[in-house]
DNA sequence: CGGTTTTGACCCGCGC
DNA sequence: GCGCGGGTCAAAACCG
């Protein structure tokens, strides 16, 4: 009996239909990864499937592929997942909402009618509180028959529907605002890379024609001019991100953004790593490709890991990051490069620094190998990501201080490709 | 028993 | 060519 009453008011019942109401684009493969994600505590995901429901309002994006290909995702599952005080006060927020727009019905009421369960002793345990909270009002009416407070139950009834109506409007009014919205940031977005894109062939045709005139330069230059070129080349093709992006400085700053929403980790530590890369150079065990390709990834990623899952012939050619090393080495030996990017496995790395001790990016992620690294009495973990069938993205996390390995590590996206 | 982690071996790129 | 180090693989061990 309990089993029906559940079933048949999930639909009814205010939560859940706040719930259909925030994910009714795409709810049913958003819980389950989330769900999924009680795996993760090896690798750092925090454990709240109950509340990653209410992640899916920030994430819902029908253009998205997934949860985790879009940046406010990140941003927000790591809001949810990370900050306990985020998920009471989003929480209460809403209650507050409904609380000031519909004085109260949907917490009185489950309220009341506890009261009355426990009254007339028929409180079963049944585990369906919330979801049985909605039809309490008509279930009282055919269990307490003969009570004299039938007709106040019915008025009452009534009352409440109304209040429902009422509040599934208002929600129905702010589903369509939300809408709206996702509709105007996926046309900033889609009008962004189609500039981005514009901006890139045109950069590429430029660089054709003064090599062609400038040829005997080149030789004469050899492979210092050559390195030179090639080193700028990568943050030169996103430049044009931004109005004031001049430097690698700039570069990383955005690459450090994007690291942001896929590490969770607060802006200034990333930032801080971010440039403590950009300044390290040589013997540090960075290469500055990982810089020029975070940032390539960055800029290209404005989907968060969409060119890692998706395999995007976009990404292939257009000269996207993964293919960057790819295409200075062809370009350097004058190879196809067609031919070489089928030879090579093309990669973007992104770095971040998290002093978080749980690493909540909204992925799965399986750990594949374990290696010590030289100089680091830690070992260097190597993720896998487990999110979709043959996903390319990987992550290493490197503890960096012995002494805080529990709580300092570093991370690097790995986003493999095989072309 | 299936999924995950561990760990030694192997591969590959790079510097000398 | 050789050695080194980083990254990956895959079998064994482990775990729920």
């Amino acid at each position: 009996m309990d089993k029906g009453w559940g079933l048949t008011l999930d639909s009814d019942h205010p939560i859940v239909s706040n719930l259909n109401f925030f994910t009714s684009n795409k709810p049913k493969p958003s819980l389950a990864r989330f769900r999924t994600n009680r795996d993760m505590a090896a690798s750092g995901a925090a454990d709240s499937a109950s509340v990653r429901m209410f992640q899916l309002p920030a994430s819902d994006n029908s253009n998205a592929p997934s949860s985790s290909d879009d940046n406010r995702v990140a941003v927000d599952e790591v809001d949810f997942f990370s900050d306990d005080k985020n998920r009471v006060s989003i929480s209460d927020h809403r209650e507050d909402d409904r609380n000031k727009t519909t004085n109260s019905v949907h917490i009185k009421k489950e309220n009341s009618h506890d009261q009355l369960r426990h009254r007339t002793g028929l409180d079963v345990n049944t585990g369906l509180h919330l979801l049985t909270a909605a039809n309490t009002g008509s279930d009282q009416s055919t269990v307490d028959d003969g009570v004299s407070s039938d007709h106040a139950d019915e008025k009452r009834t009534k009352i409440e529907l109304t209040q429902l109506q009422v509040e599934l409007q208002q929600m129905n009014t702010e589903n369509q605002r939300l809408r709206d919205m996702l509709s105007q940031v996926t046309n900033n977005y889609n009008a962004l890379q189609m500039h981005i894109i514009a901006l890139m062939q045109q950069q590429q045709e430029n660089r054709r024609a003064p090599e062609s005139n400038q040829a005997h330069e080149v030789v004469e230059g050899k492979d210092e001019g050559k390195k030179h070129d090639d080193q700028v080349m990568v943050p030169r093709q996103f430049i044009g991100l931004g109005p004031s992006a001049e430097t690698d400085h700039e570069v990383s700053n955005c690459s450090s953004d994007e690291e942001r929403t896929l590490s969770g980790t607060p802006p200034n530590i990333v930032e801080a790593a971010s440039k403590e890369h950009v300044n390290s150079n040589g013997k540090n065990e960075i290469v500055s490709f990982d810089d020029q390709a975070a940032a390539a990834a960055a800029a290209e990623n404005s989907n968060g890991k969409r060119i890692g899952r998706e395999e995007s012939p976009e990404s292939e050619t257009q000269g996207w990051g993964p293919n960057n090393k790819v295409q200075k080495l062809s370009s350097a030996k004058g190879i196809d490069q067609s031919n070489e990017a089928t030879m090579r496995k093309a990669r973007v790395s992104v770095r971040a620094r998290s002093e978080a001790p749980m690493i909540t990016d909204g992925c799965q992620w399986r750990k594949y190998g374990q290696k010590m690294a030289k100089g680091n009495p830690c070992p260097r973990a190597y993720y896998r990501c487990t999110m979709a069938v043959g996903c390319p993205v990987r992550k290493q996390v490197c503890f960096i201080n012995i002494h805080l390995c529990s709580s300092l590590c570093h991370i690097i996206i790995v986003i493999n490709k095989l072309s």
